[in-house]
DNA sequence: GTGGTCTTTTACCAAATGGTCAACTTAACG
DNA sequence: CGTTAAGTTGACCATTTGGTAAAAGACCAC
């Protein structure tokens, strides 16, 4: 056993964190390109700077990088729908969430094309995250957004489909980023993106009393 | 010269327009599961009956099969975009458009994923119909929107941004139905949808005089 | 039927790809 | 230092995969 520390999990070294990171790095690149299939052991060591049998030194196999990868990826992922605050004011919480997400999409379309390719192909390697971590969260996020409802402070809908609608367009600008290119040719997409969004939801979730 | 016909194009036999039609059919199938990289001939043969040669009797490689696929696609796709009547009544016009959507991605989400996978790639086998189809469609569709805004008939928005929106909003329901399907367990998605996205799209373009 | 074309299959190939292994090099540390 | 463990690599392997060649079989007009 060459366990150090408390938990059984071997204490990496600055060595195995600076590779393990540059693994990551390299594989994001190459999956959300490529898709999982798609994607090559050959390329992920070339632009990690490392040689194939390095690669699975760190990890055991294609899979397991593709799976952690997609594990860290959900933490920032859910970031912004884990900072809704019930207590806040409901339309402003909704918008800077759209926001948050929009922000996700300009900062983050790598890991917005990977996560879009894993669930096309049925989520066949992050479906147990869906379930334990995801629903959840929106389960909750649903009924704060029915209680602003309930109370009058915003205009009624289905909390889900709202929330699907909400990752639906901002996310679009990320992953068919090559189609929105095409047809916004010179425009600037993402500056409208914002304004547009912001009026969106504006108008669906003003209250009319 | 085995050329049949006026234009230089042989004439496909019965047996021949079957085949066709089933390796067509199996590639949709496979394809829109796995992706490009991620289907195989041998699944495409499989699935279609045939051997795998026979297959490249027909086609002359797996990525023909995908790019006719694609090209057929493309027509069905853009059909709802082209009713799209500028003498129409402005609103109902549009949530006509958007309810054609989404039957689409109830009817059709192997074509939807399809052709997702396409641009999350980048577009590499479609990017010419992108810029030589979709665009003047867009482009038409866009500035017919912008006159009925102009016209006063629908609140001002950022045409372009607008047909995004629903392009995303409609096409998620197919895209990334193994996630909606986690978080609406039970509940119906596809009815629910119909529903929220006429509210939206309804209090987004109601003009406020 | 028969000749000729269209269709299908068997056997095969070269390249790509995920992965292994034993040997080698480098870092860590007393 | 020197020894031990960590890290790295070149050579190699089995399988998968897109694709080919040629022969065998089915079809069809005459």
């Amino acid at each position: 056993m060459d366990e150090t520390g408390d938990n059984g999990v071997a204490k990496p070294s600055r060595i195995q964190k600076q590779n393990r990171g540059r693994i990551i790095e390299a594989a994001l690149d190459v999956f959300s390109q490529h898709g999982y299939r798609g994607a090559t052991l050959d390329q992920i060591a070339e632009r990690a700077g490392l040689s194939k049998p390095n690669i699975l030194y760190y990890f055991n196999g294609k899979e397991e990088i593709h799976v952690t990868l997609l594990s860290q990826l959900m933490d920032r992922w859910l970031a912004p729908l884990r900072r809704l605050d019930p207590e806040g004011e409901p339309l402003d919480e909704i918008l800077t969430y759209v926001r948050r997400k929009l922000e996700m999409s300009r900062k983050y379309p790598r890991e917005s094309r990977l996560f879009a390719n894993e669930i096309l192909q049925g989520a066949p390697r992050i479906a147990p995250h869906l379930e334990g971590e995801l629903k959840p969260l929106v389960d909750g996020a649903a009924s704060t957004i029915q209680g602003w409802i309930d109370a009058g402070c915003i205009a009624p809908t289905e909390p889900r489909h709202l929330i699907f609608s909400i990752w639906a367009t901002t996310q679009h600008y990320a992953d068919f980023e090559a189609q929105v290119g095409v047809l916004m040719d010179g425009r600037a997409a993402t500056d409208g993106a914002d304004a547009f969004l912001t009026t969106l939801y504006t108008r669906m979730l003003q209250p009319v009393s």
